[in-house]
DNA sequence: TTAGTCATAATTGTCGACAATCTTAGCCTT
DNA sequence: AAGGCTAAGATTGTCGACAATTATGACTAA
């Protein structure tokens, strides 16, 4: 048996690709996407590109209609804010899971976590680098301490590159860093204590508190962008 | 413009079509699949099954493995319960929505649903009917109710196949049809009365309560099957 | 007999070409 | 001049064949 689980396809690298390249912009928002100039830019055929794409599309980074094309997604601040609702149900969900599931060891580990954002928070220029990373770091490992493979798919492999894709081209990051580490620590606190009703709540309420803020920051600046 | 959206492609039927076969077994779970076979039975070439079965990947109907092929999934009760508490999140914060935009017609629209259901299950015969089909609509309307496309796009177009599939391959059907009415009426009547609050957290007890349900009832007949 | 190796066969991944559909530009009609 | 029709061009959908990888089974050696 030498299955080394190594054997990548094409498919898959140049998928990666095209998908860092959205998420950044690089192939910007609403642009049509020529199947045979893509791939000649990533020097594969017309067959592995198009199954990349297939993912793209189930990944809502891009959208295809039968005989036209495909473009890709336009963002707006509409479908942000209802991606914020998803994850307060499904991380709220993960949350209480995680308090009754995760072993004390990973809550050493994740507390250990938080210090280094308190870190790089008082460094200042941490400020960019906690919104963009770090944050993003804390609720993964929420997540995937809920035990819960089907939470984890939805939001670690779905909707993961559409939240990453926010943060770049909106330029997203927190307004409160020192708020949002205090309410992570909270949060950890609530699961510590094994408290399943309270870990839910903190983080829906964590969560809650970042769509208002977004909400009120972006709603003026761009309500005339797409819808 | 001749745009008629009628245009389907043959890789979207030959989808179709395998969703309905997987989904009622008759392409069992655990089985793999031959692409030339699979091509040969719907009469396209691998082309277009490629892209079909891609779709069906990202819908978690098959697994697939690069250079080894693709297998229907297993069902599990491990599986089945991870689909409720998501189900759980999601649906409790669509039901939420609901109950702050839905429209008093869709309100009423909704009502006589139920009350079809009320015959239905009198009926004797519609215990099957209600919780092969009638639950589901009564979900999916609260779902589309919600506004939130998000929620939307996860549970109506992703998980609600797997769904489905568990229903007719381990035979669930409510053994409290009259029970699972009444919650919904009760549902509905706090959607009726504007209580965000109340309406989520009656539709999670509402679906919690399945989740134990199927619990104890699958959980002695089948815990000596995958997992 | 059993474990290991090698060659053969089958399956998946990839490619280039053809067919079907959509887009466009130009022409004609009114 | 404006609108619609027509034909050329480009793009997407589909197909069959080839290349790369994996699975199968026979053969050898201990």
């Amino acid at each position: 048996m030498t299955n080394s689980e190594q054997t990548l396809t094409l498919a898959d690298r140049v998928c990666q690709q095209i998908i860092t390249a959205i998420v950044k912009g690089e192939i910007p928002t609403g642009s049509k996407i020529s199947e045979p100039e893509l791939a000649r830019t990533y020097g594969i055929s017309r067959g592995p590109l198009r199954e990349a794409m297939g993912r793209l599309e189930s990944l809502r980074l891009i959208e295809r209609k039968p005989h036209i094309g495909a473009r890709v997604v336009e963002l707006s601040v509409k479908e942000l804010l209802e991606i914020y609702r998803v994850r307060e149900a499904l991380e709220g969900m993960a949350c209480r899971l995680a308090a009754s599931s995760m072993p004390q060891s990973e809550i050493d580990s994740l507390r250990m976590l938080l210090d280094q954002h308190q870190g790089n928070i008082e460094e200042q220029e941490g400020q960019a680098y906690f919104q963009k990373e770090g944050d993003l770091d804390f609720h993964y490992r929420i997540v995937m301490a809920s035990g819960n493979s089907k939470l984890q798919e939805l939001l670690a492999a779905d909707l993961y590159h559409l939240v990453r894709m926010y943060r770049y081209q909106f330029s997203l990051s927190s307004s409160r860093p020192t708020l949002a580490l205090r309410e992570h620590h909270q949060i950890l606190d609530a699961i510590e204590s094994r408290d399943e009703e309270l870990a839910e709540l903190l983080m829906r309420r964590h969560i809650s508190a970042s769509r208002r803020n977004i909400e009120s920051k972006l709603n003026e600046k761009l309500n005339e962008r797409g819808e």
